[in-house]
This record gives structure tokens, sequence and C-alpha cells, in this order.
DNA sequence: CCGCCATGCGTACAGTGTGCGCATCGAAGG
DNA sequence: CCTTCGATGCGCACACTGTACGCATGGCGG
């Protein structure tokens, strides 16, 4: 497991663990490709140097030598994953089909990592690593395409909805995760407490979409949640659109 | 500053220090009040139990009689801060005008508070404080009044584009505030280097407005912003009203 | 063959959240 | 008035974090 951690009584050249070249090298993309799977498997608090490190056959410190801090490497991180994002060339026939694909794979994505709406809440958009670039310009030339005036106003609007929504339901995923159940058992658990919860607030027990039968399928109810808010969006857009 | 910390060479009744009770005494409100002032001041990552303890006259560990945990006291500051959130009462004769003021009221106490939005992203929102139902429940009373069938839709909709938005705009005034710079001095700085970054990325360059001109009052185009994709989303919701 | 330099790592430091058990208080009951 | 008790504060300790530092090692260019 380790190189040569297990102690040696007796130090000597000799006695000497060889260092394992036959392992895959430390290097920056080994790092934070297992970085993520890290954070995929066991969430962001869970992951730690040393315990990344001990993945790598590696000690903690050793990781230094290829990313400067846990801040830069979460940046890689995320730039990583980022390529993951599909989004449709520009000057197709159907500007609303491209848009409502490229924000579903944001989605998807982001649901995918939940600790990437995370991330990108804390550190900003601030440093731009390629593949966020390349996303945020296919963007560009998809809303240029398609005709706005303001592309940038139109794909802050757009994906302004599309992190919110995406950031909502990643934290859900996560609290869904952590119960260790499914997310229809879990909300089936939770029906009653969520139901005495807004007992004395009319409006909200009205409105609530927590019937047991809607329970059965929770995640094609978040589906179609995502996509009712997107048609809204893209419909207040259309309106823009010069004619 | 220290009740017992001063090491009393000889430990007696007599020179023991008394429990000052002039000092406002430790209690759960207290506590979260002084939490909410260090996460307003110094950020997210400033606040520790022992620092919190500190400016309370009190130790790290006292702080555990009247909140279970870090976790739970996070909780319990966001809906304090919920409490700010100004939602018109329902059954005015503008709705948008209502939806708006909404909207705007949650977007300035997230930038007053750019730690709320992290919390919301890691906690969701599953264990939903007083403040926080009223909230909701005054929304659904919105909503419900304007004549929407499926209000919690509607709601999501805004709210995900206004949670989005607010997230991103906090990160960045986070990111600001660390600089130590005004957000006109720190944009005016980052230019150039932005400039260059987008290089090569022609609908980028293109489309961002990152001119000089512009850099001269970055709150003011911030709220052009949201007041933008706000105006979108409402249009949008506008046409699912039955007539 | 020598020397250099990138790489790995052991140790250490300052800090974190929090469990545990003791000291101390105000109030209640005799 | 004295005793007892429950609530409150806190010192200590534990396991864990990110990361600075300096040493050991190996492969590589001269």
């Amino acid at each position: 497991m380790s190189r040569t951690k297990d102690k040696n009584p007796i130090p000597s050249v000799w006695t000497r663990e060889q260092r394992r070249t036959d392992q895959p090298a430390l290097s920056r993309d080994a790092i934070v490709r297992e970085a993520i799977a890290m954070l995929d498997a066991e969430g962001i608090e869970a992951l730690s140097m040393r315990k990344l490190g001990a993945r790598l056959n590696a000690g903690a410190t050793s990781l230094y030598r290829h990313v400067a801090t846990k801040d830069e490497l979460m940046e890689l991180a995320v730039d990583e994953v980022a390529a993951e994002i599909h989004v449709p060339r520009a000057g197709g026939p159907d500007w609303r089909a491209a848009v409502t694909e490229a924000a579903g794979s944001f989605r998807t994505t982001a649901l995918r990592h939940p600790w990437l709406t995370l991330v990108l809440g804390q550190a900003g958009l601030a440093y731009l690593g390629p593949n966020y670039m390349n996303f945020s310009e296919r963007l560009a030339a998809l809303f240029t395409a398609a005709g706005f005036p303001e592309p940038s106003r139109a794909i802050d609007a757009v994906f302004s909805y599309v992190i919110g929504m995406s950031t909502t339901e990643a934290a859900w995923l996560t609290t869904v995760a952590r119960s260790g159940e499914s997310e229809s058992e879990f909300v089936a658990r939770l029906l009653p407490a969520a139901q005495r919860a807004s007992a004395g607030y009319d409006h909200l027990a009205a409105a609530g979409p927590e019937t047991s039968a809607q329970a059965s399928d929770p995640a094609k109810l978040r589906d179609d949640k995502f996509a009712y808010g997107l048609e809204v969006v893209l419909d207040g857009l259309a309106l823009r659109l010069p004619k």
C-alpha cells in the first residue's frame, strides 16, 4: 500500500524499499482526476490532502509539488468537469433547442458532480480555465447567432436560472445521498413531517406539490420543474429577439 | 477580557475572579447575532467556534450548551437573516411590482450577507426555520393571488433565477472585498488581464461588456443586469397567467 | 563519473470541531 | 439558614485539517 510507511527497524540502504516506478507517476492530471473521483464518491467535506495522497500511494505533501494549494486544486477540478458540458455549435436552425441542450447539459453535469455549484459559489468565476473559457465562448457564439443584440445579458439570464436551480437540486440530492435511502424513500419518510410543518401556513399547504402520489417519481418531478422554468426564461427572451 | 484565563498562582476562593453578571449572559440569540456579525465582517471561513466564543467573553465549548453543532448554528444564522427579506402582502393590484420587490429584497439581503448563498447551497432548504417558512408562505400567497394555477412552479422559476444571480454576485463581491480595493479599482486593474484572456475567443471578446467606460460604475451595471433578467423571467411567466 | 535538480516525504505548526468531566453558580426545599 | 440539585461555563484532550520546511533520493546532462 505505502512506499516507506512501514517503519523499518534497521534503516539501511539495503533494506530500504525501492521506489515503485510501475505505479502511475504522480502528476497534476492524475491528482485532479483522483480528486474528482473522491469528490463525486464521498462529497466535498471528505476530500483532504492526506486522503487524496493516500489514494495515490503518496504522502500528503507530495501533492504540493504539482498543485500550489488546495484551492487551486479545486479550481482545476472545476475546469476539468466543465469539459463535460456540451454546448451545440452556433448557427443551427433552432436556437431554443440548442440553448435547452446546453442548459440541460450544465444541469446534468452539476448533478453528477454535486460539489460543482458549491465551488462556483465560493470562488465565483474569477479565474477561468481553458474549458470554462471554451464553454463561455460557445455560449456567446450561440446567442450571438440567435440574433440577440446583447448576448451576454441573455446568457446571464438563462444561466443564472440554470445555476440557481442546479444548486438547489444538488444540495437536495446531497442531503438525500447522506440519508442512505433512495430519493423516493426519503421523500416518503419526510412527507408527514413536511405536512406537519406547513400546517398553519394556508397558501404553502395549498401550493406545495407534496402529495404522496407525486412522490413516487421525484426525479421526473425535478426534470419537469427544471424544464418548466427554462421554458419560462426562453419565452421571456424570445420577446426580446429583434424581428 | 477573559474570566479565568489569567492563571492565578494561588488558587483560592478569595482570589478567584467573580463571574461577571453585568456582561450580557450567553444565550442562543446572542450567539447567533454575534455569529452573523462575524460572518458579515470577516467572511465564512473566518468564523470559528473559538473566535466566536472569545468575542462573547466565553470559551469555545461553552457555546455548545446553547447550540448543538456548528452546522446548527449556521442554520439558525440563515433563518435569522431570512427575516430581513421583505415580501409584499398578497392581493395588491400589481403582482409584477410585488414580485420585483420581493426578488430585490432577497438579492440585497444575499449581498449584505455574502455567506448566505454558500450555506443555502450546502444545506439546501432541508430544515426550515420559522422565518424562512414565513417567507415561503408569503410568496405562495403572492403568486396564488396573482392567479397562477401552479404557484410553486412560478416561484421556483423566479427564485431559481434570483438565487443563481445572487450567488454569482455574492461570490464576486467577496473576491472584490478580499482584494481590499473598491469594485471600480478592482475592475480597472483586472481589465487588461480579462481582455488578454479573451483574445482568441471571438464571440467572447465581442459580447463581453468589459469596456473601460462601463467599468466606472460596476454596481449600477450589476443592478441593471439583475433587473433585466428578472424582467425576462416575469415576461415569460406573464404568458402563463390565465386571462 | 560527477553534480544538479526535480520529485517525494517525514516532521512540525497552528488551527479546527467537539466529547468529557469538573467547578461553580442560582434557586428550590427542608 | 443549610442542603441539594440542575443548569451553565470551561479546561483539557483527541482526531483531524492545510501547508511550510528541509532532507533524501533518483534520473539526467555535462
